[in-house]
DNA sequence: TGAAGTATATTCACTGGTGAGTATACTTCA
DNA sequence: TGAAGTATACTCACCAGTGAATATACTTCA
């Protein structure tokens, strides 16, 4: 790690970023990395030992930023719960309508790698999205709310449903869709907690 | 069209089926296809005039097979509109628990093929999730649900929202999670419609 | 009816190009 | 001087797509 060094390795790292996302893994090949870095394939190989490093690589490096985003979004939110929940995905519809989004990075390179369950990139994956599904669940349990873990839950399901709908359609109005069914179940969920001191059934049937 | 030849032409199909499924888009040449095949490539090429041209087909040939899935799931569940909705996503985990489930190929196609908005296989993954939410919408207005239209989009979003995280974590729970969501956003609405005889609003709010 | 012609279906062998990954040598600075 | 970092030039495998030839059936008309 001299001088020079790290430089190389960032400019790898954000030409990754760039490229895997916008056309995904498979499509960029080393030579497509090294060239818009405007360095040489080697050094690709220097700083990561292959490509299932770089796209691992990539994936961990979009691992806080992505999650700081969400929480700012959500912290940043005016209202109570079901309306800080419903300005993550205003805000997604928002980025969705940039002609450069492509959906979920984590969620594409998933469904991309689908056939490899081992690699290294789809544990990061897996732990970022488990790390999110995590955090709201304590923010809900911090605000009094009995199924925390559950609602995360369903609001991560709309999430990730939020994306990949969009992507399939290329309609960021299914984010608004789904935010109004995050409302909706957190509502719910924050109706049942306060009426019911600790009361844990879901639904009336059953 | 003779006797040997839509032989063929299906072995290709049928072969392009479970190789593209299993391993992506983008991870299958159409040398792999041939071999599984038991043809030759340009054969192959005969019957199709190029591997993007493949590719629309094999989700084509998806299409209505899946759409019949779902409606019989749906048709032959016991209960209420809640129950039948639910009995999509508990079967949609039983089939994710099995070891070749790769998620929905519809979207993993389109995740892949993200940077390629105009490709013929992204119009027809499109248009059958349209399909989807359209047959569901028309059972929830044949119910007398007023809001239908949009409970159905939210029930996509729950749907594809499992098929992406179950992917990702490799968890068949999370359709379980999805079905419970869909369940009670199904019944609120159908006691929204109940209570008010025609009413348009959906939230208490605004 | 049967030979000549035509459309369908398939193969073998190939091309131009790109993929991941490497052997080796040069450069620069502490 | 010697280790970190970078480049040139390469290997070998694969990939989408093609050229030329052939086999098989389906007409057509003398």
């Amino acid at each position: 790690m001299s001088r020079q060094t790290s430089n190389a390795r960032d400019r790898i790292l954000t030409a990754a970023n760039k490229m895997f996302y916008a056309e995904g893994i498979r499509a960029v090949s080393l030579d497509n990395i090294a060239e818009k870095a405007g360095i040489t394939k080697k050094t690709v190989y220097y700083h990561f030992k292959s490509k299932d490093d770089l796209v691992e690589a990539y994936l961990a490096s979009r691992d806080q930023p992505n999650l700081a985003l969400y929480r700012k979004w959500f912290d940043e939110a005016d209202g109570g719960l079901p309306d800080k929940v419903a300005a993550i995905f205003r805000q997604i519809a928002t980025s969705a309508r940039h002609p450069k989004w492509k959906g979920c990075g984590f969620l594409r390179t998933a469904a991309e790698l689908a056939n490899m369950p081992g690699h290294p990139a789809m544990k990061v994956g897996a732990a970022h999205k488990k790390k999110f599904e995590l955090w709201l669940a304590q923010e809900f349990e911090t605000q009094g709310l009995v199924g925390g873990a559950a609602l995360s839950r369903q609001v991560v399901l709309l999430l990730d449903g939020a994306f990949s709908t969009i992507l399939v359609h290329r309609d960021a109005d299914y984010a608004e869709a789904a935010g109004e069914a995050a409302r909706a179940l957190v509502e719910r969920e924050v109706r049942n907690s306060t009426q019911r001191g600790s009361g844990q059934m879901e639904s009336a049937s059953t």
